[in-house]
DNA sequence: ATAATCAGACGACACGTGTAGTCCTGTCAT
DNA sequence: ATGACAGGACTACACGTGTCGTCTGATTAT
């Protein structure tokens, strides 16, 4: 793996999730069918968004019968990458002030916020 | 001020970012002059990125003397919406799933973990 | 073997974004 | 009043992104 240097665009970044939750390389194929069946995306609209993956370096083409794509980027190195993104352009470094947001704007539940405290408690 | 239905750019978000600290209206001068020490660029640049957000609604031009501009989105309105669209796209929706990318990246210092802590004790 | 199908390569095109230049006109200083 | 300078409108242009089409050669089914 290698760290990102250019950006994955929210289309791209709906590939890298199919891959991700896969697991394993997988077919042109099957990122096909399932983006089909998820986005209504045509087979082109698939390919270039993997070919243009495979251009950044995000992705592996391994042949075999068939190309399998498989991420050189893993799900949680992209999180970090973007969460540490936005903590600097949004929150000027403070990731506190991330966690406040989160907090205020409710889009934790009661439960998310039982599970934060414990979450800190443990954490040192 | 309404909600945010078209994205704002990572170069736009700059200018709103002056505006917002500023805590007031602006003239073009003053925003030109901010973004030029602190990202040097040219006046013509940030009259375009100004007039896109105005385009966008986002901010609002008042005619004095010289346009003075205002934002009509608030900068936490902002974060919350950006946030919020970061957890729907990379932790499926989970809140929770943030915070711990951002515990586990050390993004976080522990005066930070320290205050987080009080933070969720408090909150209860 | 031949036809139907699909993978893969290449191309396309409109719109957004990053970054900046030119030109006209109004204002301010002399 | 006149010249200098700044504001504002318009234009530009390359690159990224969202979406998809066509063509050719390989694979598979009859």
């Amino acid at each position: 793996m290698q760290s990102l240097s250019e950006k994955i665009s929210d289309s791209e970044l709906e590939v890298m999730r199919v891959l991700w939750e896969a697991g394993d390389a997988l077919p042109i194929t099957d990122i096909r069918q399932i983006l089909h069946d998820r986005k209504g995306w045509e087979a082109t609209t698939v390919k270039t968004l993997v070919q243009r993956l495979v251009g950044k370096g995000v992705l592996e083409q391994e042949k075999r019968k068939v190309f399998y794509y498989r991420p050189l980027v893993s799900e949680s190195e992209y999180s970090d990458w973007a969460v540490s993104g936005m903590v600097q352009r949004l929150f000027r470094g403070s990731a506190k002030a991330l966690v406040a947001t989160l907090v205020k704007s409710d889009g934790l539940s009661d439960a998310d916020l039982a599970e934060l405290r414990n979450f800190f408690k443990v954490e040192d």
